[in-house]
DNA sequence: CGCGCACGTTAAGATGGCGTCAAGATCCGC
DNA sequence: GCGGATCTTGACGCCATCTTAACGTGCGCG
């Protein structure tokens, strides 16, 4: 869980920060606005999360809430920002910590460690399972009769989203946005195809669903 | 929040009120006009306001209109007229709930406790049970008897605010602009039809509701 | 006493969403 | 640049849901 990434709109700072974090062991991956940011988190589990909260499509507490409805993943925020408003906000969204800018390369480093130091203690094993199928969610990967199962990256999207909220019904919205970004929530096309592959992969009867239940016109909801 | 203001231009009937409601545990102010009213409620904060709605400075809709501007405080109203026409815009304004004159104090006594603890409890709720079934707004699901109950998108529309709203009288209006849109305020059909068929899922008896309640010509009322 | 209005109930037709499949288009690693 | 995996897109039949209309009932009012 070594893998950091970083959302901010400065590409300088962003290089050098993926330059210095690399140098220190960890594996980077960037993004630049509120959307991608939220994209990259869906397809790829991270050990934490460096966060600027001026970017240019949406605030940055929005990323935060958005975020937290599925993940814990812990959130360390950048902030050029001196009044302690936004970090208040910030934080009640569900940040861990958070670092004023101009900030030395020393505090952000000690401050990544004390993030993930503090949120790996608190963890409970992120393991779901099924009647028929077993999802760990920190090794992205899911087995089925001791077999494991390939997902390509969307279905692992889905998957992920809906086995985060149990029983709970994420609806189509939801799915599209997290998944495919904002501009796609008229595609309900997309689901319709994955939801009949993830079944076809992992419901023993693909016909009649036992975990992936549909709500018609609203959305999609996982049965443990 | 024992503290009741009474708006009535009637002097007998104030006292009268007064004198009841203070033997009953209540600390009561009263206000003669509208104007007043407004003043009062500025200045102290109510548990309740019981609003005549033939007040001699102003319409009583536009005193609730008024109100609602920034308070939520429970307001229960009197009307000695029986057409239900001020009755509803008053309920459309914004008011909890509505005695007609004459009234016995038994009632209005009981619906005064009735609009209180439904301001208490509605705070946050996310799950609301009542004898029959189980709604668990969060995880947008009902259950009944332990069993899931399969609800349609309109008839959960329907369902939810009436149970964010427990206890309150919701107008016919109210129910069809928010799930169908403004431009169905005409089609009570839809209602009678939509709660039919929630009765039939929900209700042990749909012959004789318990939790669904119609008050004819006005709206509905969910009663846990 | 009867008339009308509002409500409850039911059923049938219209509508739109869903599951399914398969054929391109696109991406990615080698 | 090539080949395979993955994603996008469109078409089709089926079914849940919505809409609409008709009928029976109870109640208030003239």
């Amino acid at each position: 869980m070594n893998d950091v990434l970083v959302v901010d709109d400065d590409p300088h700072l962003l290089k050098a920060l993926k330059i210095t974090l690399h140098a220190h062991g960890y594996s980077v991956v960037t993004a630049p606005d509120g959307e991608s940011a939220l994209r990259s988190a869906a397809q790829h589990p991270f050990g934490v999360i460096v966060l600027d909260l001026g970017l240019p499509d949406m605030d940055g507490t929005a990323v935060i809430t958005r975020l937290r409805q599925w993940s814990r993943v812990p959130i360390l925020v950048l902030s050029a920002r001196h009044g302690s408003d936004d970090k208040v906000k910030a934080l009640d969204a569900g940040a861990d910590d958070y670092v004023t800018k101009p900030f030395g390369l020393d505090e952000l480093l000690a401050r990544l460690r004390a993030v993930q130091r503090r949120t790996i203690q608190g963890e409970e094993a992120p393991v779901v399972t099924t009647a028929s199928f077993t999802v760990d969610l920190a090794l992205r990967r899911v087995t089925r009769n001791g077999q494991d199962v390939r997902l390509t990256p969307t279905e692992w999207g889905i998957l992920e989203l809906l086995v985060r909220n149990p029983e709970k019904l994420v609806t189509q919205q939801q799915l599209l946005t997290e998944i495919w970004g904002a501009a796609y929530t008229k595609e309900a096309n997309y689901l319709r195809v994955y939801m009949a592959q993830l079944r076809r992969k992992l419901e023993p009867e693909p016909g009649t669903p036992r975990h992936f239940l549909t709500e018609t016109g609203i959305g999609y909801r996982f049965q443990p």
